[in-house]
DNA sequence: CGCTACATTGACCTTGCTCAAGATTAGTGG
DNA sequence: CCACTAATCTTGAGCAAGGTCAATGTAGCG
């Protein structure tokens, strides 16, 4: 794991074989739809179209309708609002088992597209909506999602409102640690960072510049060292305390 | 409506009698709680309990744990969440018919006080859960919300993190005057503002002084006019092309 | 009238942005 | 395997938006 980074494993598993992809994909859709009746699960099943990425791909964009939703099996996706002059607000990041399309029921956009090779779970946003009606279970785990999502979106308004860079950094690297972590079952000091520095700035609010700086500045503190695609903590308890600061 | 603001006529309707105020409370509840069946209604009814508060009362606070979810009738509540060191963020701002209690299922806690004095319909946490559970229309209407509220969140995040101050504010009007017209009825140029300064502030992600400032330069470029608990809109085309620029 | 809370204004300073130049890394074709 | 190119990252110097600190103004209220 410190050797080979998660960038690459992710790399990997998408060549893996469509039949393990699919396997992958149903483990994802239950988890990711919670605890469904097996006849549910099994139309659930039905519905599903196993589909890869590579990286830069668009999934959504703010202008065009959207009429799939996902589940990421592997990789990463960013999903963005772009203001007209360009500027961009990276409003999350992806992750496997995250689900794609919470906040599209309304007219409101966004774009996404793949930091890394991705594969996914495909499902037409009518037919999933109609699965979801027909069946609560689904509809209240769906509900649950989009809750949580909206906690940790009032997370991400204090980050941008109200903390410094460092502050920004940390947080974002202690929050992607325990995402990981959740994803791989184990804790890792190395933190995998599939996204560029300029994704990151414009996921906090920051320029890459500022992100550069500071992500320099804690290595030269001995909080941490830089490494190809991530970063290794060293003074976990010291960045921490960045971060909930 | 120019004359007298909106502030005061909410503070006026604080005061009216109770049976109106269940009134109100119930055409609330129903209109929030989306199209349900009539002994839906009924069943919903009986749950309300129909509260009051005045300005600066706490509904919910970070530590302790939420008993209660509310729909506003009338007046303004603040969201915020407090960092260690006193640092706040407000998320939100609940006008009359906004739902109170959308982003707690999870641990996650916030705070919420009333900026002016307030009526709402209380409902058990536990008594609306259960009710949602038994009847998947409402269930969906309060997905529906969830959905609602995280586009809104995101938008926020681009707010925060990507404009300038002035973007800021003019942003925060111009939402704010909609917000007003859907529960009016009409678009007024006046737009009042119940909250202070640093209630802005701490929504827009600024201090207390650059609010005065862009609001006072925005006065003196003829933008719009301070008027006491508002503002009057004299150029709406250039405020609205700063707010979405 | 005087108290308190809130808003405004000014002077100054700091954080983070802008602009520009190198350094690294990754990808490509010979 | 290496040279060349393009993309990404780092670093520095200067600047400006917005923050900080402090003083003054204003409105509501007992």
């Amino acid at each position: 794991m410190d050797q080979t980074t998660t960038a690459a494993i992710l790399r990997d598993h998408v060549a893996c074989e469509c039949a393990d992809m699919c396997r992958h994909c149903e483990t994802r859709a239950l988890s990711v739809c919670g605890p469904l009746e097996s006849d549910d699960f099994l139309g659930l099943q039905r519905l599903n179209h196993p589909v890869t990425f590579p990286a830069r791909a668009v999934l959504f964009n703010q202008e065009s309708p959207v009429r799939h939703v996902f589940t990421i099996v592997h990789g990463v996706v960013r999903l963005y609002k772009l203001l007209p002059d360009g500027r961009r607000q990276i409003v999350g990041f992806a992750l496997p088992g995250d689900f794609l399309g919470l906040a599209l029921a309304d007219g409101y956009g966004f774009c996404a597209d793949s930091v890394t090779a991705v594969s996914a779970c495909r499902f037409s946003r009518d037919h999933f909506a109609d699965f979801a009606d027909r069946h609560p279970a689904m509809l209240r785990r769906l509900h649950d999602m989009a809750t949580h999502e909206l906690a940790l979106a009032q997370q991400q308004m204090v980050l941008l409102g109200r903390r410094d860079a460092e502050e920004k950094i940390a947080s974002f690297l202690i929050v992607l640690q325990k995402r990981w972590a959740r994803i791989t079952g184990k804790i890792s000091v190395t933190i995998d960072l599939p996204m560029g520095r300029q994704d990151i700035a414009d996921f906090l609010g920051l320029t890459i510049e500022t992100v550069s700086r500071t992500l320099n500045r804690m290595a030269r503190d001995r909080l941490l060292v830089i490494v190809p695609d991530g970063v290794r903590v060293l003074d976990a308890p010291r960045l921490e305390s960045l971060a909930s600061a």
